[in-house]
DNA sequence: TTGACATGCAACCAAATGGTTGCATATTAA
DNA sequence: TTAATATGCAACCATTTGGTTGCATGTCAA
């Protein structure tokens, strides 16, 4: 569960499309996953096998069937401890906000 | 400006170092950020050219020396783009508090 | 039971990546 | 002017990466 490993994993665009199939349909197989995928089951296997080793996919298996499950966790992570430094704007409207909110309290 | 190029940017530790070290001090010349830098300054600025080709750092010469500036826009593209769909705690808070303004208006 | 189907494993390959060394160019300072 | 300093360019190299093919294993269904 190291960043670096997150990090690396969201470089490859095959594997940003992939999180993407899998936040529209959870839970999916191999062979639904390799369907919309323009490269062998093989290929896909590996960056399936890199997401999980970035804890970003959680595999069931069942019966002859994997099922892949998204774990927005690690992306969650990134977004508080390493993009939230970087943030200017954001943070300060969402530091406004909160500032209006101790005023209404 | 494509955000694959600002991922594959991210992706390795040593850009990440470099990104982090002109948001501790911006403006740093090449020579000063190879100094934090365990490798040749030719790595350095091969390091530096795909930050500048994803648009995460701005360069501006001053006589012989080249000072170097962080964007923090991509980031915060990343962020808002593609983050932000994959997360649920942080943005869900953030509706609760958009909310509970929207009530206080 | 046997054939079809879903996945796993391993060898192999081309291209990209991250680093090096050597030398060239431009600017500042003595 | 000349020497030191800051950066640029290019060739080269080992390793990693992203993909392939071929075959093996395990499970479901007829």
């Amino acid at each position: 569960m190291s960043m670096d490993a997150v990090f690396r994993a969201l470089a490859d665009p095959t594997r940003r499309q992939l999180l993407d199939s899998l936040h529209i349909r959870n839970g999916q197989t191999l062979n639904a996953l390799c369907a919309e995928m323009d490269m062998t089951r093989q290929a896909v296997t590996k960056h399936l096998a890199i997401l999980e080793e970035a804890n970003l996919v959680t595999t069931i298996r069942k019966g002859r069937e994997k099922e892949h499950y998204l774990n927005p966790v690690p992306i969650n992570e990134i977004a508080d401890r390493w993009i939230g430094k970087f943030e200017r704007g954001r943070l300060n409207a969402l530091g406004d906000l909160k500032k209006r909110l101790e005023r209404e309290d």
